[in-house]
DNA sequence: AACGGTCACAACCGCAAGCAC
DNA sequence: CGTGCTTGCGGTTGTGACCGT
């Protein structure tokens, strides 16, 4: 019982000593609390938060507490079967990263991803049923590439055109993540920094999930290529053709709006 | 209704890397 | 360079809900 070993903390010892932390479920004051501090001093720094926001929580609880489970840009909901197909190619390229697989899911913690695996997977893994399934979901994938891929080639040739036509997606993009954000008023004083660093996430995102898609070994492989199907990734999720990266979008498009903030 | 199994999720723990001093 | 602190990661556990028997 998670009070009993919190009492046990107490008890157990003769003297109440500053590092009895309170454990077990947070309640909807120490989440207060938690995003009041995040809200005034941002992420990091996570063992002041007892002492600067009064939590009986040390640093580490309230750091997954936040990453996990308060963040405000968290997807909530089920993993839908894009995302799940995504996790399964990224756990068959990566192991058991599970923060490596949440950076191309944006709005999935790594703690979310793994219980879902683990949960969903790690029995089934061996059946070779699901090997075929896999493997016809990786070639379902490979074949939509190639079309991008083409559609790519048609891109260039109509450069001026389409600039044109990316200009105004960017525009509309802005324009919803605007009005999204007013629907998220407590986080909408979120700092410049913040969404530059979001946007930095978002790019490595990508360019890993290229990567991975063109066979490139590396992740960390950067060619005008990748940088093009940046491009052609963030346009098919204005279009709205993708809801497993409309996140990505969004967090792709604060580059364009924090100039406007 | 009682019980056991499974699922989904939250939270904790130990370890290691990064960093400042 | 060594040390201590902070942070992040992956593994594991605990708990409640749900479902079938």
């Amino acid at each position: 019982m998670y009070w009993g070993e919190v009492m046990a903390c107490h008890m157990g010892r003769g003297v109440m000593e500053e590092e009895a932390w309170r454990k077990g479920p947070w309640t909807s004051e120490e989440d207060k609390l938690l995003v009041e501090y995040v809200r005034l001093h941002g992420e990091g720094r996570w063992n002041s938060v007892s002492r600067l926001a009064g939590l009986k929580r040390n640093g580490k609880s309230c750091r997954l507490r936040w990453v996990n489970y308060l963040r405000p840009d968290l997807k909530r909901g089920q993993i839908t079967p894009q995302e799940e197909s995504i996790i399964l190619e990224l756990h068959a390229r990566w192991g058991n990263r599970w923060s490596t697989i949440a950076r191309s899911l944006p709005g999935r913690t790594d703690n979310e991803i793994k219980n879902y695996w683990r949960t969903h997977f790690k029995k089934k893994a061996k059946s070779p049923s699901d090997a075929a399934e896999k493997a016809r979901n990786r070639l379902l994938r490979k074949q939509q590439f190639q079309q991008q891929q083409q559609q790519q080639l048609q891109q260039q040739q109509h450069q001026a055109q389409q600039q044109q036509l990316q200009f105004n997606f960017d525009m509309k993009g802005i324009m919803a993540l605007l009005e999204d954000n007013t629907h998220r008023a407590p986080y909408a004083s979120q700092s410049r920094q913040e969404m530059v660093n979001m946007q930095q996430n978002s790019t490595e995102e990508q360019g890993f999930l290229y990567s991975m898609l063109n066979g490139h070994p590396s992740a960390q492989d950067t060619s005008a290529d990748e940088i093009l199907w940046d491009g052609l990734w963030n346009m098919d999720d204005v279009h709205g053709n993708s809801n497993v990266h409309s996140a990505a979008s969004k967090v792709g498009l604060y580059s364009l709006v924090a100039p406007f903030c």
